[in-house]
RNA sequence: CGGGGCGUAGCGCAGCUGGCUUAGCGCGCUUGGUUUGGGACCAAGAGGUCCCCAGUUCAAAUCUGGGCGCCCCGACCA
């Protein structure tokens, strides 16, 4: 990717209203762009560490055996009032009348849909265990939305469920899950701390959340809950045992903000001149720098090197534009890219400078051995 | 919803107390030139419903009233 065609704008300063590190450095770096209040759109900078954490997400989720699927995020109220929850969620749900006067929402989550879809295709015990999820937009009327992305209206969430045949099965699951959870914060790394929380407005039996360690007091950035036959009680979804009776499925859920995790990552990796990405969760693992732009031999090099990074399947970026040596390391710095290939002096010799942006060390490199660096970097971080 | 703060060029701000005709500054942007290892320099430019509505006044960014939006602190949440 080339800068000067990448749709991606950073800024000297960040906006004045901002006050969390996140929500002031995601402005800075072009990554997100406010609509309203709690509303957000992702710019290309911003998706792309989305994706990077949805990926490592969905990889987890798929170890730990369960399946993806994709629910409607408009909803109708008539299934909220079976699950007795329409009055307990109140205002926290977007909630409007449509064409045909009938009463719609916009999901704040999904136990209701899950639940439906599961009781209209689970028939015997041989059918379970099951655990579907998903990686989709939540709407919810927060109270006071804040910190940029860390409190929003409206955010990436993946959901997961499960239904069991028993307390002791479901009580496997959520052990996956939890472990399923660990590793993916691990891979992105954040170091968070359990605790037992509070169920809410989700109920259930018992319940913890995945705190992440940063300077910003919220995160709660994931929270998985034992739910019992609640939900399968009231919204009959059952099956039908060995021994012939029809009993209600033991069902869990389990939730992690996408977007939050974003959020979290960078509050627990900056310094004063910007991002630092893990290598996992980068959105480009390194950026090419030619100092120099006037000088035909640099461009040439650097053009040469980002094809062929770009071919060998590295997310490589060339800050390709006319600017100062200054404005590009600090733009470099600001987006957090973990690597910084420089062409500059030593471009004379056939060597680059590749920097790390974390502990700032720096390697000289010959040109035609970059790609062999960033192999290697990338079995390191495999 | 209660408490506090803010709204002037893309961004950051000054001007408002004590109304005055062409509303400023820094950064960014455009053009030309000089630079090229840490946000460079010179020159010339472009860019504004001063959040909205109403009122007071000869005259409103500035005073008054109402509204809207945004941020922060509290109770809830991934």
């Amino acid at each position: 990717m080339k800068w000067t065609s990448s749709f991606i704008f950073t800024s000297r300063k960040p906006p004045a209203d901002a006050e969390t590190v996140s929500q002031k450095l995601m402005h800075q770096a072009g990554m997100i762009d406010k609509l309203i209040s709690g509303v957000y759109s992702y710019l290309p900078l911003g998706l792309r560490v989305l994706k990077k954490v949805s990926d490592i997400i969905r990889e987890e989720m798929n170890k730990a055996g369960a399946i993806e699927i994709l629910m409607p995020g408009l909803q109708p109220a008539s299934l909220w009032k079976k699950s007795k929850r329409f009055e307990k969620m109140g205002k926290d749900m977007i909630v409007f009348k449509d064409r045909h006067n009938r009463e719609m929402l916009l999901g704040p989550t999904h136990e209701e849909v899950v639940s439906d879809i599961v009781k209209k295709y689970l028939k015997s015990w041989k059918n379970l265990p099951v655990m579907l999820y998903q990686i989709q937009t939540k709407f919810r009327d927060e109270i006071r939305p804040r910190f940029g992305i860390i409190r929003s209206r409206e955010f990436l969430m993946k959901d997961c469920y499960s239904f069991d045949r028993t307390d002791q099965e479901s009580e496997q699951s959520y052990f996956k899950m939890k472990e399923a959870y660990l590793k993916i914060f691990e891979r992105c790394g954040l170091s968070v701390t359990i605790q037992t929380a509070d169920s809410g407005v989700i109920g259930g039996k018992f319940s913890e959340e995945f705190v992440a360690a940063g300077d910003c007091a919220e995160l709660e950035i994931g929270h998985i809950f034992k739910l019992g036959t609640d939900y399968s009680e009231k919204l009959n979804v059952v099956y039908v045992d060995n021994d012939g009776s029809e009993k209600p499925v033991v069902m869990g859920c389990y939730g992690i903000g996408v977007s939050r995790v974003v959020a979290a990552i960078i509050e627990g990796n900056y310094d004063e001149k910007g991002i630092i990405w893990p290598v996992s969760v980068a959105p480009f693992t390194a950026i090419i720098l030619p100092l120099n732009m006037s000088d035909n031999n640099t461009v040439e090099i650097a053009n040469k090197m980002h094809d062929e990074l770009q071919s060998a399947k590295l997310d490589i970026l060339l800050d390709d534009r006319e600017e100062s040596a200054g404005v590009k390391f600090a733009d470099a710095d600001l987006i957090g890219i973990p690597y910084r290939i420089i062409l500059g002096r030593k471009i004379a010799e056939g060597k680059v400078e590749i920097v790390e942006r974390k502990t700032k060390r720096s390697h000289d490199v010959g040109i035609e051995n970059v790609r062999q660096f960033f192999y290697s970097v990338l079995r390191n971080h495999a």
